[in-house]
DNA sequence: ATGCACTAGTTGTTAGTGCAACTATATGGA
DNA sequence: TCCATATAGTTGCACTAACAACTAGTGCAT
């Protein structure tokens, strides 16, 4: 997992290295180091209270949140690792282990032969909303108790703006 | 790997799960998501910039870094466990690893038999030199220039903030 | 129709991770 | 001194994830 990743700021300030032309200003680079401790941190703090609330942990979270979401209740493979940042054979394997727990269904797509269905099961959406207290207060008690409005309205309208410009080109 | 883990908005909304009577209010959830879908989005480009230019990936950077920057250039392994986000078995075999590249060499601790320090040589030094320009122009395409001033410092604050409060209890 | 490129998804293989159990050493108190 | 307890680090095991190779089905152009 990436944890914190800290990055190389001696290269600038010792001047170890003062080939380097182009980067981001120290400002910048802050902001980034910032942010993977803190994101490596409270997800660490999260999935530990899944765990000990004898919970699945976020991925398959991800899964069953972006499957309940559809009117249908259900999702074929491509739309759903559209939405999931996984790689196809994981996201084979993590829907397998879904079923396996009868969180999901899977279903054949009558229309194309190729594809097949991720269902959620009542057991699945049970599951789900099972999980959802946890997981909200981990982020409040990690995460949103230590911001103002100011600085959460920022994160919101930066970053939103980061994941845009990444998903997009 | 903690992907994009979008929450369950759906829970408040719909009001499908009223028993959830404290939560973290809708501005920080969103916050939390934009944090945790930037930050995989970003990371993702990164390694894959690494992969392209044939160096190694991120976790490699931290540990090199964090020896690098201490006096001796090295470090006792539950030093090294402290700074880098991982358990003490996977730090174990991801210096195993680094050792087996040649950018790391064990020494025993002549003062503590238990112990053992990573050590850096010059070649990770040099491999460290060569990942941050590729590492520093990811950090600048995919995430500072799509910051303010003002949203870099609002995020440095903020999230200090949370990662303090993750490590101190 | 038939061939060919494309899309959907799975499987083999390899590598990285955490937990729990283990070895070895250190340390403080009777 | 000697033992109990704590600390340092490694190893066995089970699990998760990515990449590449593969199977199967679709659909367009002749």
């Amino acid at each position: 997992m990436y944890a914190t990743t800290f990055l190389y700021d001696g290269c600038m300030e010792k001047k170890v290295c003062a080939d380097v032309v182009v980067g981001p200003d120290r400002g910048r680079v802050n902001a980034w180091r910032a942010l993977i401790t803190a994101n490596a941190l409270v997800i660490e703090k999260i999935e530990r209270a899944l765990v000990e609330a004898g919970l699945p942990p976020l991925g398959w979270y991800d899964v069953l949140l972006e499957i309940s979401g559809v009117p249908d209740g259900r999702l074929r493979m491509h739309e759903l690792a559209r939405a999931v940042v996984l790689s196809r054979s994981g996201l084979t394997r993590l829907v397998d282990r879904l079923a396996g727990a009868g969180l999901l269904k899977r279903e054949p797509d009558s229309t194309d032969r190729r594809g097949s269905y991720a269902a959620i099961t009542d057991e699945g959406r049970a599951v789900l909303r099972r999980m959802w207290p946890v997981y909200a207060a981990g982020i409040a008690e990690h995460f949103g108790e230590h911001l103002t409005d100011d600085e959460a309205r920022a994160i919101v309208t930066a970053l939103g703006r980061v994941a845009d410009a990444a998903q997009s080109h």
